[in-house]
Parts: structure tokens; C-alpha cells; sequence
RNA sequence: GGAGAGAUGGCCGAGCUGGCUGAAGGCGCUCGCCUGCUAAGCGAGUGUGGGUCGAAAGAUCCACCGAGGGUUCGAAUCCCUCUCUCUCCGCCA
């Protein structure tokens, strides 16, 4: 959520913003219910206060033992109508807090103006592609063949858009998952966490799923609890109606959570194999910072994000996205791409993004500096570290043999039990 | 699932026979004084959000004592609903 006082002062440059994101928001509405809001609280202020003083009056009388019949009668009046303006300032007060819970944040001044994907910005590229002399083959076909992956029977269990894992499969995933945390705790200095995987409607409001993207999340009927799409939402809200110690800043999360998506609108996209799943893993990177610095924690967290790629030897790139690819409450995205040959693309494997103040004002998330006076947000930030369904893909198909086994990453064997290869079982 | 207790400021904790309590007291924190360091001591200050005026500093008003309703001229204090925490019983991984 941006500012009001912001909104109101810089309205144009609001208007501009979401036409550079393609948003259709009519902003039209803003200036009137902003000015109603602010003309109806000027009477009911002044009613309240007329209120409070004449209440003390009455409470003197009485102490006195003085008759105060006539004048209890016309607070009476008083009271009823500020009764009923308190109801229409809540409405405008309602409405305008809707219009601004659709709003999406200010993209950073760095952040390259464009409509769609092909706008954005490559940073940086990592690794050397392997030459395979063999057609390589999409990491459906290597996971079937090698027995680790079966889509046929996950989809007798849960319908498409899910996985079942096995064998190697199942172990190379677990394995993945510990070996990203060892990493981010024990050499970037991360604290895990492992939070719950269902959240109340507060923490879903708190980090920008909702209100605008209900359609997106996986609701537990008869609860207000909806599966985490990602552990962003849980471990953001940790820190939800708190205050922080300036001296406890930045404060660094790494979270395991399977992320639950109803991939509502992608029909058709993604079909085959484990890259647009209903149900993923994820190892997730949190960080709360100082305003100053929050760039600066942006460029390390999505060091920390690649670092697993190039301890994996993965071959990917950094691009910044532009405008109209932005999410809703980024103000900057950095998207970690990893080379999949059996698809002979590119492919999101982490999403790193700065949300400056957007995610605490709507989460209420502050920090106190020493010495001074009063609060302010903290700046939230957060990335994959990585997806790990989408990892083993890019492992599959970057380690295929032309004899249909997948060579397991040097890094990773610790973590396999020594396995350097994955073989037909 | 049944019975009971509770939810107050950054933290702890009074108030809860309605009015002078935005809230005692303590801790913490900030500034000043004092002390050759440290500790202790003394004085002052220290919640959040919003409206209005002001260039600003600030002034002033309103709201907020888990959340939402209600009673009342007036509610942290009374009533109702919900959420959460704790204790006991039952059930269960």
C-alpha cells in the first residue's frame, strides 16, 4: 500500500506509474473521496470535542449536585448524530482504503520502462552451456525414463499440475532443500525458519496477495486459512504489528515451505513436467532492512540466491524486470533464469525483489532508530533461493547423458549420500 | 469437545464499584548533571494513527487499553459476539 499523503500530493505521478504497469485503475474517484474523507472527520472532530467537553461539564454538575437533565438531553442529539457521521466517514474511510489496497508500488527510478518481458533488462550471464552431442531431452522425458518422476500416477492421486517423486528423485529434491539451507545459514548468514504452511487472511493482506489476488491462492473451506503460495507470506509476517530495534536491522530468514497455486489464468502453459506445478518446494529469502540500505540488501540477497546456481554449475542469467512485468508490491525484481537445454530456453528459477516500505505499511511493520522520536517502516525484501521442483529440472537437463543418466552436481553428492549418478531403477 | 482465568504503552504491570487515566509504578531508552574508568546517584523527557493551522519548529483537536458491535450525556472500566493465550478434564498424532 502506498501513502495516502503520498497519493495525494503526487497523483499524476501515481496515474503515470500505472499506466508504465499497465494497470487500469481509475484514479478518477481518488481526489473526491480523499476530499470527503477529510471534510467529514473536520465536523466529526469538532461534534466529538463539543462532546467531551460538555460530558466534563455534566460530570461537574453532578458532582455538585446540580441538575443537569436539560443539558444531558441535548448531548443526547449531539450523540446520535455524531453516531451517523461516524458511519459515513467509515464508508468513505472504507472506500478509499479499497481503491488504495489496489494501487501496485512505485518501481524504483533503475527499474527499465516497458509493456511486457521482451522490455527486460539482461544484468548479468553465468556459465558456460554445454555443447551435448545428442538432441537433449525435456526433463519429462529424462525423470519418466529414469523412474524418478511419475506424472500419470500424481495425476490419479491429485489431478495434473502435480508430482510424484521417487527413489533418487525424492532424494535429489530433499536433498537440494538441505543443502540451500546449509548454505544460506551457515555462509550468508540467514536464520531458519520453519513457519506454518496456512495463514490467515491478515498475513495475506499484510504481504499483497490480497485483496487483488484471491483467485491465485488455495483456500481451506470452513477456515480463514489459505495454503502459503510462498513462504514470503509467513515469515514477512512474522514481523506484522511489531516494532524492531534499530541495532536488530537487517534481520536475514531463510524458510523450507512447500508453495500451494492455483495457477488460475496459465491454462495450457506449462503442461508437461515439474515447472508449473499446484504444489512446490521452495527455499525462501527473507530480509527486513533499513530504508538506506535496502537496495544494497537486494544486491546481496540475489548473490545469495545465485550462488546456489554456481555452486550447482547451473548456467543462467540476472535480468531486471521492466515496468509492465513488475509484481504487484515490487519496486524492483531481480529474476534469476537457468539454462534448460531440453527446452532450449531460459527459465525463472528465483524471483528477488526489494518491496521498500509497501509490504510494512500494509503489515504494519516498524523499527525504532536510537535516539529519536518515533517509528518508521522497515524496508522488506525477499527472493527464492532457490525453487526447488524447478532446480531439479535444471539439473536433469543440464546433466543429461546421452545414455539417459543424469550426473548428480559435484556440490550436491554430500548430500545424495555420495550418489554421482542417477541411473535407470 | 467440556470447565475456568486472562488479553492495557518498546517490555513488565496497576486501574476494571463508569467521568479529573492516554492511562499509576517499574524497566528500558534519550538528553543534561554528578562521579578520575565501571557501577551507582540526581533532574527532565520518552506510544501510535489521523484532522486543522504553520515554510518549519511547533500548536491544537480527534481516535486508539486484543477485534467488532451495544448500553450511556460520558466506557480501558458495564453487556454481547469473535480471536488468541494460560490452567484443568476428555480425545488424539
Amino acid at each position: 500500500m502506498l501513502d495516502l499523503k503520498f497519493v495525494r500530493a503526487n497523483l499524476e505521478q501515481v496515474k503515470e506509474m500505472l499506466r508504465l504497469r499497465g494497470y487500469d485503475l481509475d484514479m478518477a474517484g481518488f481526489e473526491e473521496l480523499d476530499r470527503q474523507r477529510r471534510a467529514g472527520l473536520a465536523v466529526l472532530e469538532e461534534l466529538r470535542h463539543k462532546r467531551n467537553k460538555v460530558s466534563e461539564q455534566i460530570a461537574e454538575m453532578k458532582k455538585r449536585g446540580e441538575d443537569a437533565s436539560a443539558i444531558i438531553a441535548e448531548m443526547k442529539q449531539v450523540s446520535s448524530e455524531i453516531k451517523d457521521l461516524e458511519k459515513r466517514v467509515a464508508a468513505v474511510e472504507r472506500q478509499l482504503r479499497d481503491l488504495l489496497m489496489l494501487i501496485p508500488n512505485m518501481p524504483h527510478e533503475s527499474v527499465p520502462v516497458g509493456e511486457d518481458e521482451s522490455h527486460n533488462q539482461e544484468i548479468r550471464v553465468w556459465g558456460e552451456i554445454k555443447e551435448m552431442d545428442f538432441e537433449p531431452r525435456p526433463h519429462w522425458e529424462i525423470g519418466e525414463g529414469l523412474g524418478i518422476l511419475d506424472f500419470s500416477r500424481a495425476a490419479k492421486l491429485s489431478g495434473a499440475r502435480f508430482a510424484l517423486y521417487r527413489g533418487a528423485g525424492a532424494l535429489l529434491e530433499r536433498a537440494l532443500i538441505n543443502f540451500m539451507l546449509d548454505i544460506h545459514t551457515k555462509e550468508h548468514g540467514y536464520t531458519e525458519v520453519l513457519p506454518p504452511f496456512m495463514v490467515n487472511r491478515a498475513c495475506m493482506t499484510g504481504t499483497g496477495q490480497l485483496p487483488k489476488f484471491e483467485e491465485d491462492l488455495f483456500k481451506v473451506a470452513g477456515w480463514d486459512l489459505y495454503l502459503v503460495p510462498t513462504a514470503e507470506v509467513p515469515v514477512t509476517n512474522i514481523h506484522r504489528e511489531e516494532v524492531l530495534r534499530e541495532e536488530d536491522l537487517p534481520i536475514l530468514y531463510v524458510a523450507y515451505t512447500p508453495c500451494f497455486r492455483s495457477e488460475a489464468g496459465s491454462y495450457g502453459k506449462d503442461t508437461r513436467g515439474l515447472i508449473r506445478q499446484h504444489q512446490f518446494n521452495k527455499v525462501e529469502l527473507v530480509k527486513f532492512s533499513k530504508p538506506e540500505t535496502s537496495y544494497e540488501e537486494l544486491e546481496t540477497l540475489t548473490g545469495n540466491a545465485e550462488e546456489i546456481l554456481r555452486r550447482l554449475e547451473l548456467p543462467y542469467r540476472v535480468v531486471c524486470l521492466c515496468t509492465g512485468d513488475l509484481g504487484f508490491s515490487a519496486a524492483k525484481t531481480y529474476d534469476l533464469e537457468v539454462w534448460l537445454p531440453g527446452q532450449g530456453v531460459y527459465r525463472e528459477i528465483s524471483s528477488c525483489s526489494n518491496f521498500t516500505d509497501f509490504q510494512a505499511r500494509r503489515a504494519g511493520i516498524r523499527f525504532k532508530r536510537k535516539g529519536a522520536k518515533g517509528t518508521e517502516l522497515v524496508h522488506t525484501l525477499n527472493g527464492s533461493g532457490l525453487a526447488v521442483g524447478r532446480t531439479v529440472v535444471a539439473i536433469l537437463e543440464n546433466y543429461q547423458q546421452a545414455d539417459g543418466s543424469v550426473v548428480i552436481p559435484k556440490a550436491l553428492r554430500p548430500y545424495m549420500n555420495g550418489m554421482e549418478r542417477i541411473t535407470g531403477q
